[in-house]
Formats: structure tokens, sequence, C-alpha cells
DNA sequence: ACGCAAATTTTCTTTTATTTACATTTTCGC
DNA sequence: GCGAAAATGTAAATAAAAGAAAATTTGCGT
């Protein structure tokens, strides 16, 4: 064997120091520690090799397929062959990978927004799904300044280095990377900028805008409030839903880009705020270009 | 086997009806569907066993093997050894693929530096290859708290729901997702946390520290003065280094995390500052435990 | 009807992972 | 210090899965 010092625990692991109580449970504290590591990283990964983790924690895979077996014992991760992951029984555990609804629907709305702002243009894009298929499309632009509170949508940016990207600083929700919280709002206001684009969870059908999380609504305020032009990219899965947080009115924006024909209700209250409709043609990749306030 | 209904090709596919051109691609329409359908499954669940998928299509284990084996060519999906999951590096989506250099060496000082960071600990990361696998190895770790103002990093960190990541605001430097500018240090300077982790361009031979970017020199800064021990993570091409920017001298970190023992002279101002060496023995996979200041 | 080609199943071999059993090290009480 | 128990490493046999190539089915065009 050629390992001259095999310091097995952690060298300055500060454990059970002689009189404290011996773990009442049959697991020591380095073990338990690596079990619990172990759990974090297939929640948040999903999915993890042996081999990973034996090189992770330093131990041979040997080590990690005996705390794999007890951990699945006690039915906290699964095992399979040549790793561990979720239980299968967990519907939708898995928070690194959203699906994507209505991926299409948003590509076509996100082109359509695109082609609404022009070069060397300065912009806030809030969190959303939508909001980062836009993001992936603005990439073709000149010299776009843009400001954000979403990971990802500065993520997907930050590839064109002719940009000028701000990042939104606080908070940063797991499930969607979004940044959030006071310092958020705080960072916004020091902005003022030519478009604002903002996607959203749910359209009320008397025209008022909604979300889940209060955060969000705060920030999505602050962008309409501090852009001189303000985008809603909402699919047509938006139009009706129910959530609880209220935004604001619909004739606060200036333009609305979807995929389907909203309900009149909702159209006319988009009239009587002065609000551009831009709906998708579902058949071609193109909008239809409706302009329903003329 | 005894499988009862092996309606190989699905009966009722509607496939290539007589004049349509047959798929352009190289796929029939089985075959893109099935495809399809694991693409979703594999996506939605984080990973899937081949005999599950198996069962699932009602095809032998071989023709999922294959499946899998186009799908991970393309990069669609990660073909672990039972199954297929996602890819990897779902960490970050489509971000440039820089060219790691030593990310062996790298792997080792960030298992030393995760080693010593405690759970619940709240702490300070900036940019750089080196911090963000100590990021990925912080994924084990229970409920810290991390300010960074790196995108990288955050978007590591974001999978796991129990920690609290904070982003700091300013401009994305487009190159590596550094987030740096005034508005970043007014921003670090809000915090004030227990462990500070930095990443360098350079160490000269007599212990100053140096990098290229003095803007991310003056975010290194607001760190150093904000955490109440600061770990710097080098790996050995660090030495000696000559960057334009001065951050700083050595005596000014509390630890310095590498791969290989520096030079003479900066061991001495290493001493002589009580900065504690940790040098990863790059036969084993773990420390050598050097401490060079009693 | 015939043959072609794609898709799939079979069968066999090779590779890789797991189990089992045992040696070694560490920890901790006495 | 010594010895038992826990934890880890090592190495064999065993099981599982991947890979490759030939045989079979299916769909479709001539």
């Amino acid at each position: 064997m050629a390992s001259p010092s095999k310091n097995h625990g952690k060298a300055d692991t500060p454990v059970s120091p002689s009189v404290g109580g011996p773990p009442p449970n049959g697991k020591s504290a380095q073990v338990r520690d690596r079990h619990l590591k172990i759990q974090n990283l297939v929640r948040s990964k999903g999915f993890i090799t042996i081999e990973h983790l034996a090189a992770q924690f330093d131990v041979t895979p040997q080590t990690i397929r005996r705390d794999i077996n007890i951990l699945s014992r006690e039915g906290l991760i699964h095992r399979y062959h040549g790793g561990a992951g979720l239980p299968p029984s967990t519907e939708n555990v898995a928070y690194t990978q959203r699906k994507v609804l209505c991926l299409k629907e948003k590509e076509q709305i996100a082109r359509m927004v695109a082609a609404c702002i022009p070069d060397h243009a300065s912009l806030f894009i809030n969190i959303g799904t939508t909001t980062e298929e836009i993001a992936k499309l603005l990439c073709g632009h000149e010299r776009l300044r843009v400001i954000t509170n979403s990971l990802n949508v500065a993520s997907i940016l930050a590839g064109n280095d002719h940009f000028e990207i701000i990042v939104a600083g606080g908070l940063v929700r797991p499930r969607d990377g979004g940044i959030v919280g006071p310092l958020t709002i705080d960072f916004i206001q020091q902005f003022r900028v030519d478009f604002g684009i903002i996607g959203i969870s749910g359209i009320d059908l008397d025209g008022t805008l909604l979300d889940f999380d209060y955060r969000e609504v705060r920030a999505a305020r602050a962008i309409i409030d501090n852009s001189r032009k303000v985008f809603l990219a909402a699919d047509h899965t938006k139009f009706g839903r129910n959530a609880m947080v209220r935004l604001g009115s619909i004739d606060e924006i200036d333009a609305l880009f979807t995929d389907r024909r909203p309900t009149d209700a909702l159209v006319e209250a988009m009239n009587a705020g002065d609000v551009e409709l831009h709906v998708a043609n579902a058949d071609q990749g193109d909008e239809a270009g409706l302009r329903e306030d003329n």
C-alpha cells in the first residue's frame, strides 16, 4: 500500500470529546455527516454515480456502496446500478430541470418580442421561462444593455461579450434561479431603461396581473415603474389563471405578446388601456400582427 | 421472455402517408417519437433505468440502449450504467465550455476547502474556476448561506433549495460570468460572514496577491475585509505569475489551499503572517495536512 | 410477389458493478 | 496502554449491464 498518511477521519473533526454522549444512533459523526451530504447531493442533482461520490468524499466506492445501502434501506434515497438517485415514487422532485410547458408557443412569443427590440437598446428582463426564451433570441442583437433579476437570463446573455449585462443583487430563489427580495428592488430602482420585458404567472379576466410570489411582484413593479415601454409576454395558459398576488393592471403595460387571442373581456380592457396586442400565429413561425387599439 | 403483445411497429402509427417526404431526419416517426418520450421522461424524473424504459415502450433493453446512446451522443441526456439521466452539467445551461486547466488539481484543492467549511456557515465566494469547483462540492453541505459575485457559483449552488444564496448585483463580465463594478462592492459590504473563499490570478514570490482586473480586485478586497476567516484557493500555476493589479498581501488571509508546496520565500512569508498552508497530495486524493506556522 | 432497408430482437462476448468475506485501521471505553 | 467495536480498505467470486454481430420482423416501393 502506498498511502503514507491515511488520516481517515478528518484530521480536525471536533467529534464527541470523550465525555459528550456517543451518538445514540449507531452512526458516528463522520458517517452521519457523510450520509447527510449524500442525501443532499442526490436530492439536488437527481442522480449521482458511486464513483463521483467516492471521489467527492475521498473514500473507496465500497464505502459509498455501504452508505447507499443503508440510506436506501431507510428509504431516503434509491439505489440504482452504478449510483444513487431519488426514490422513484416521488413524482417530480427534480428541481434541477423544470419541464417547460408550451415551449413552442413560448418560442413564437419570444420571436415577436425580440423583433420589437432595436439594437443598442437598454432593457429590464425579469424571471420566467418565457423571458429566458426571449433572452436566447436577443443574443443576436447588437450591443444591448440589459438589467435582469434572473440568473438564467444573465447566464444566457453572458455569452455575448459585447452586451452590457447587469444582474440585480439579492436572494436567489432556488427553484428557478430568480433573484428576489428588498435588496433586489433597491437595485432595480437605480436604473431607468427603454424597455421592460416581463413574464407573469397569471392574468385575470378583468386584466389584473397576478403572480405567486410577492417578492417577484415587487421586482416586476419596480421594472414597470422604471421602463419607458413595458412588454408583457404571456402564453395562453396564463389567461384566467389564479395566482395570489396582485401585480397591477393590464393598462400599465404597453404591449402584450401571446400565442392566442385572449377573451373578449380582456381585449376590451386592453383597448381601454391603449395596450397593443401581438398574437403569434400557431401555423407560421411569426406573428399575425394584430393591432387591437385602432 | 413471455411478451404477450409484440406489436413491433405500433399498429396505428400514421407514418409517412405515401406522398409526404420520408423523414428528412435519419429517424423514422416511431423512433423519433420514442426518443422524444425518453427525453421527457428523463427530464421529468431525473433518472430512469433501462429496464423501466424497456417496459414502458414494450421493447427490449437493447433497443433502449441504442436509443440512449444516440441521445447521449447528441448531448440531450446522459448515459449512466443501468439507465439514463440528466446531463451532469445541469448547473449551467449552454455556457461556453471553457477549458479548465489543472482540473484535477483544482478538484483536490476544492475538496480540502470544502472539508474545512462546517454546515450552517455563512460564506463569501468569489469568481474563478477553482471557486466553482468548491461550490460544486459544497452542494453536499447543510444550510449554507452564501454570498457570491459569480453567476456560475450562484447557478451551481441554486440546486440546493435549503441554501440561502445571495448574489451580488452589478455588471456581468461576459468572459467568466463574474459580477464586478462599484455596485458590487457596495453590495458585498452590506454583509459580514464566517468564511471568505477567494480564488486569485497570481501570487508574487514575496507574497503579494495579484489579479488582472482591478474591479475584481476591489470585490476580493471587500470580501477579505468582511470575512472573519479568509481562505485562498490557488493552484501552483498561480505562484510567481505576474498579474497587474495588487490585491493585497498573503498575510491578510488565514489559510492558503494549493496543490504544491510554494517556494521557500513564500512559505516564509506565510509563516511570518501566521497563514495556514494546506497542500493537496497529488498521489492520494487528500491533503497532506501540513501546518507551517508552528 | 419480391426485395430492400430500417427497426428490432437474439445470441454471445466483454466490460463493469456488486456482493461476500476478510484484513486493517481507527475510536473509545476501561 | 489494551481490547472490543465501528469504519474502512482489499480482493476474490458473482451478478448485471453494455457492446457487437447475426437473424428476424415490418413497412414500403418496384
